[in-house]
DNA sequence: TTGTAAGCGTTATCAT
DNA sequence: ATGATAACGCTTACAA
């Protein structure tokens, strides 16, 4: 198959030039005569010229694209983060390569070659092993890790979890629930270890005994359902739920009203994350809302930042989260939305 | 900054053969004597030599990777899309770019751009001109439409339309509603246009006099709500609306709460597309469920087989669509789910 | 200010 | 079966 762009020798004949000349103009060199930069121009408009990427990549030993690692794409919380940074880098002119990991095995090696195609990548959660991170940043590959804690020189990305942890759980104790359970898995991803920690750390600040063990559960609505139905068959019933994230929590509600429990009345239930359903849910639920935009976002500005200046120090951002009222956690009136 | 990877040089060097003999080797060629090929695939793991992608890239005339372009990622609907499409390519060995429109100006040159380091493209919806999607197609690089009406030789792939919006009109005059109306923009997009019409088709055809107007309305809850709002504040009150989506069904179901009208007592509402809100709103929302994630696989396979063949007539695919039928199109008894 | 030429790291076509 | 070597199309010293 002929090739049908035009080269950069074409457009040096044309305009009479050497390509290195075509190449300077093309590059926005201030040394060029403007009056041999009009006649490459034109060259360069007449023939619909665009450099060749490949060859620009190898020559100029730079792929103005970056990554994003991601687990699975479902739910909203990836593709708003993942929306945030493909608008940002975007704009900035770099190409956006995504890449699931699906709790592959393979995971690991396709993101190496990912690595291999970029100039920087952000990846999300536990989506690959800390010495593949450490690799590429061996290989002189910027990271940025999105919700997860650092590794190496990687830079980090996250949203406050620990302080509205404990808001959220001082709100419930405040509104006298004493039986307090969290619904999710602590080991199974960073950010729900710290949801818990600052879980742990309200309970035992209040001085009411012993917190409960938490109650495994994965994060979606049928998870929470299995897990709180779980909880509510056996052993003392709780009287506040503190989910990992909302899904879990609606299915907690579902469990709850299974069972013939009113919640808030017999058990509060909180979620996490503000996903639409919180708000259209019965009851509303008191959730913490992140911003998933802006983390995608923070996270392309960090990761270009660091291609662009070399910068070798590892920067970590937080990012606030906001406390998120409706009624599953207690007797309010009925807000049908917050506004802070 | 030094190259950290080793190039196909070194391998050659060290395993004391030619570059043209480790390429082989590499690209698996039969021509390889097993002694040699065993010392070069040593060399090779010793180094840990991966081939340049822009070198290979470059000599090659090819890419390795796709893109997906949109216009939005905010919602399920793209999400889901996106990943359906990205799992099946990723596992093909394709790497796979993102680009949202925004609904931007700069949209045509974008993709333009993004087309120059890409094998093939998909473009969803009407997210870049016909003239662009031309321009790429006569280029030589394959394009597959999503969810829009056929452009010159591109591929398409489209959920089914037409049928099940006749379906559910059917379902609602059979259940006495008289007065339906559709809410959305049959110009927006093409999806829009072909529900409105198989919606106009089934009204016609049940005799029951002219068909009312479209009433416009953006994509989102907010519009939705303002436009049942609108059209329930003036002129005689519809009582069915047929709604593009569920999230204007959604507004439409907060405006009929709003002005005091039960649902489906007073009024009939349905959507489309079964977004997980559908199920839980209440009363549950009569839908219509899109294959998403099969939308993008089938976008896929038929990009990578296009690349891989040459093949050069379009194809087009037309997914099934089913109807879920929930409690807010009539008097059922309150199913939490639909099993077919 | 502009041109020459040496890479960049492959693949693929010849020879041998 | 293997080795030279010419593309591939650009960037970037270095010269002029």
């Amino acid at each position: 198959m002929p090739r049908t762009t035009s080269t950069i020798y074409q457009v040096a004949r044309r305009a009479g030039v050497s390509i290195a000349t075509v190449s300077r103009v093309q590059a926005g060199h201030e040394t060029v005569t403007p009056a041999t930069r009009e006649r490459v121009r034109r060259a360069i408009d007449e023939l619909d010229y665009r450099p060749s990427r490949s060859a620009r990549q190898l020559a100029g030993q730079r792929h103005d694209a970056t990554g994003v690692v991601f687990p699975d794409l479902s739910g909203p919380y990836y593709s708003e983060v993942i929306l945030g940074y493909e608008e940002k880098a975007s704009v900035e002119g770099q190409g956006v390569f995504i890449l699931g990991t699906h709790g592959r095995a393979q995971a690991n090696l396709r993101v190496a070659e990912l690595a291999d195609r970029v100039d920087g990548l952000v990846v999300m959660g536990r989506t690959v092993d800390d010495a593949v991170v450490e690799r590429m940043l061996g290989a002189g590959i910027p990271v940025v890790m999105l919700a997860r804690p650092p590794v190496a020189a990687a830079d980090t990305v996250r949203a406050e979890n620990d302080a509205s942890a404990r808001a959220l759980t001082a709100h419930l104790l405040e509104h006298g629930y004493r039986r307090l359970v969290f619904l999710g898995d602590p080991m199974g991803s960073p950010d729900v270890s710290e949801r818990h920690a600052g879980f742990m750390a309200a309970v035992r600040a209040a001085g009411i005994g012993a917190p409960e063990p938490p109650v495994a559960s994965g994060f979606r609505e049928a998870d929470g359902y299995r897990a709180a139905l779980h909880l509510f068959d056996t052993g003392a019933p709780p009287d506040a739920l503190v989910a990992a994230n909302d899904e879990i929590a609606i299915g907690a509600l579902r469990a709850a009203r299974a069972r013939g429990l009113a919640v808030p009345g017999d058990l509060a239930i909180t979620g996490w994350d503000d996903i639409s359903l919180a708000e259209h849910v019965r009851p509303g639920l008191t959730t913490v809302r992140q911003p998933l935009r802006a983390l995608g976002a923070t996270a392309a500005g960090l990761l270009m930042e660091r291609i662009g200046s070399h910068r070798t120090e590892p920067r970590h951002v937080l990012l606030p989260t906001a406390l998120v009222v409706r009624t599953s956690c207690g007797t309010h009136a009925d807000q049908e939305e917050q506004r802070p």
